[in-house]
DNA sequence: TCAATTAAAGATAAATAGAGTCTTTAATAT
DNA sequence: ATATTAAAGACTCTATTTATCTTTAATTGA
């Protein structure tokens, strides 16, 4: 059980896009040369994003992503979601009455979940660019 | 990204050998049928388990399989790292200097992890057992 | 209007992991 | 010795993930 990779490029993918922050959309060659994915392949994942509402995309020369307006609540499960899918991780076809186990589960999963909810993408943006601020003013 | 159905027999397979509380060992095919399972698929699952220290194997005639001393401290966390191996859920190959993402998702991971660790198979197993009792006491 | 640019969608293929079976080997009790 | 039971290995089947290629649709700007 592990985290696709897609996860993992979806988040890079995001937090790129959102220091991009020139309202100029961000065009899928720059974001797939920058992680050394094939375009097509990124653009899969670019769409899931954008369909989930995360980024908006304009086809077109001069095109391409932008992060959506609502910028400043998007959550790493947001991503998470949007990637992965919104199932849990543990599902039992029968659901007995007053299950124990399958609570259990489900209490752990949601705790992780929270987590995820509570870290937004804009934290670890100004984070990073804190950062590089620290290093460059040196 | 799901747990594997392993996993899942494998907690109900626990619980199962922890409420055959007569110290006699139980065999792969009673557990197989509980669960409508192949002998041979379910085996594979106990011997996991059994490499874990989680239970204890006696082949032969009147052999199976019973709890481990440690029953009292077995939590779900145990019988799931024992299945599904002791990796992270996500995983970046590249380990960048004072990486952001991988912090958060190590951290909403440490939560459902701490959660699976607190929870005792032997506090389901008697919640189980009080439940059965109130029924057959009516 | 027309050509260049860019995202979206679909078909397909390759690689990996998960689920499951069958057969052989080793250990144990009677 | 024989019956019984777990362990191990080879193997198959299926589903998912990763990835590529091709076609279609939308947009800009000359
Ligand atoms: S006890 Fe819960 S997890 Fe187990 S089979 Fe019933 S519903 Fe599923
Ligand atoms: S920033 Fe973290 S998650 Fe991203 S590539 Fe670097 S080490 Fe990996």
């Amino acid at each position: 059980m592990k985290y696709s990779n897609a996860t993992n490029y979806a988040l890079h993918t995001m937090v790129h896009i959102m220091r991009q922050s020139n309202g100029e959309p961000v065009g899928v060659q720059e974001l797939a040369a920058m992680q050394k994915l094939s375009p097509t392949y990124l653009s899969k994942i670019l769409t899931k994003l954008t369909k989930s509402g995360l980024i908006e995309s304009t086809p077109g020369v001069k095109g391409g992503y932008k992060i959506s307006r609502k910028q400043k609540e998007i959550s790493f499960l947001d991503v998470i979601k949007s990637i992965e899918g919104d199932t849990n991780l543990f599902e039992c076809s029968i659901h007995h009455e007053g299950c124990l186990i399958e609570n259990v589960m489900r209490q752990a999963e949601d705790n992780m979940k929270q987590e995820l909810e509570n870290k937004l993408l804009i934290d670890i943006v100004r984070m990073a660019e804190e950062k590089q601020t620290g290093i460059q003013s040196q």
